[in-house]
DNA sequence: CTATCATTTAACTATATGGTTGAACGAACG
DNA sequence: CGTTCGTTCAACCATATAGTTAAATGATAG
């Protein structure tokens, strides 16, 4: 399994930021432009542009101008990454889980 | 589906950093003490104690004392975590997999 | 009870991050 | 072409992070 290190860098680095999260979840119910998103937040338009900067950096969007707008998209694949990642320790929880059940049953 | 902000800022924010991964990639094939893991790391130890006391905040690794030795385990239920919260995306990326398919039958 | 091994803490440095405000830029409208 | 709308850039501030070295602490072995 080859560790792309930037990468994952990135994509974490991204994700341990609740608002980051946040413009993530809202963007994944539909396109939405820099000022669509920073409505609804308490916090400087020329901040959330430097979220949405940092979730493109990490891939994990795309910004796409229309106009005078800027309209930003999910970029699924990032995602992917990470999940591929926790994939080589899903086995380990799901043991854990096997051994419980097993303990339940033996009751 | 409630997230659980801080614990997902600690998780994310272990995980983008490439030594704290490689720890956890170490410590996931077995147990090893912190001078185990400082072993291989052109670092100071206390650089490392900093980084398994990280992981450690994050609940990705449970220390615990042996004799003189603090010795490191996964703790496998935090990356559950970050994983339960990727879940809500990964209908998204199959969705966009299932297009290519269809792409590909076509031809 | 002191010497030694294993680890942590303290103090410090350099750089990164997350926020602010104000100015600048790019695109469209009249 | 000047104004306005949407966004970014620049400069700045406060705090956090990742590392260092040196000193302190914990736990065992003699």
């Amino acid at each position: 399994m080859v560790e792309r290190t930037i990468e994952l860098n990135d994509i974490f680095a991204s994700l341990a930021d609740p608002t980051r999260r946040d413009i993530l979840a809202r963007v994944a119910r539909g396109e939405l432009s820099v000022s669509d998103i920073a409505n609804g937040y308490d916090m400087s338009l020329a901040a959330i542009s430097k979220h949405v900067n940092v979730l493109e950096r990490a891939k994990l969007i795309i910004k796409r101008r229309e106009g005078k707008k800027q309209m930003v998209t999910l970029a699924p694949d990032a995602l992917m990454s990470a999940d591929e990642y926790l994939e080589q320790y899903r086995q380990m929880w799901e043991q854990k889980f096997n051994k419980l059940d097993e303990l339940l049953k033996e009751e």
